[in-house]
DNA sequence: TTATGTGCAAAACATTTGCAGGAGT
DNA sequence: ACTCCTGCAAATGTTTTGCACATAA
């Protein structure tokens, strides 16, 4: 978990990383891909595929398996739990405690070795409860 | 909510459905038209979507919205939490009880509207734990 | 110098969709 | 009859991969 262990130090990593580390907004391979490009424009889809999947196992970053069709990644590591726009999609965080003990009821309740949980809510955000006024 | 509303019951569907309601092994699409299949020969991949889509849009059955790539599918309606193996990607039940208070906390939280929540597990499997040990 | 990484393009998956013919009600 | 639904195949969207060249260490 230390950082960049056995990696390269490269510019596109180096700038996925700095893009991703900017936004709170939980962005998709494919919106870190445009916030790059602006920076590096001849850098392949593919690397920046690569490289959030590279990031990720090391534990830099952070792959979230949210609901719908795309993976998002984000910058922070720190346990936390995520809220997710049923009408545009859109992934916040939700700044409520870890619920810690949850992995002992779990532990109690399987016979898997218990590695970790995640909580992702589902919600109106505030611009689509604006937009359902009307 | 009630039973199969503004749709006909059509073989198809109602071979899902049973075929669903077998196993508790919360199966992707693509197991969904393996089972399927060995009844109904001729049924399109493309009519097994649709109708886990429909069913799932009616609150007949479940479309769970786990990690890994696939969507998977639960004749399980009632609240329930999952856990997945890291290791395998088989998806279980986990009986621990429903934590309703937490989306209290959620409401204080967030300036959502919250609909909902999930918890995720993860974890390793028995049978990935034994292939561990050589 | 050499293992690792990159750009590009093609491939691999998962899912959705258009359409002409078929079947519930 | 009149929708809604199906099978088929093609299209779409996301992610992965092969390969020749480039580059960090």
């Amino acid at each position: 978990m230390e950082s960049l262990p056995n990696m390269r130090l490269t510019t596109q990593r180096q700038i996925i990383l700095e893009e991703l580390g900017k936004v709170t907004s939980h962005p998709t391979a494919n919106e870190v891909y445009d916030m790059v490009r602006k920076r590096l424009p001849r850098i392949g889809l593919g690397t920046v595929y690569r490289n959030l999947e590279l990031l990720a196992e090391s534990g830099v970053i952070l792959k979230l398996e949210v609901g719908g069709t795309q993976k998002r990644f984000d910058a922070t590591v720190e346990p936390h739990y995520h809220i997710r726009c049923a009408q545009c999609g859109k992934v916040d965080d939700i700044e409520i405690p870890v619920q810690e003990q949850i992995e002992d009821a779990a532990h109690q309740a399987s016979s898997y070795e218990i590695l970790g949980h995640h909580i992702e809510f589902s919600g109106i955000c505030n611009s689509c409860q604006q937009k359902g006024m009307n």
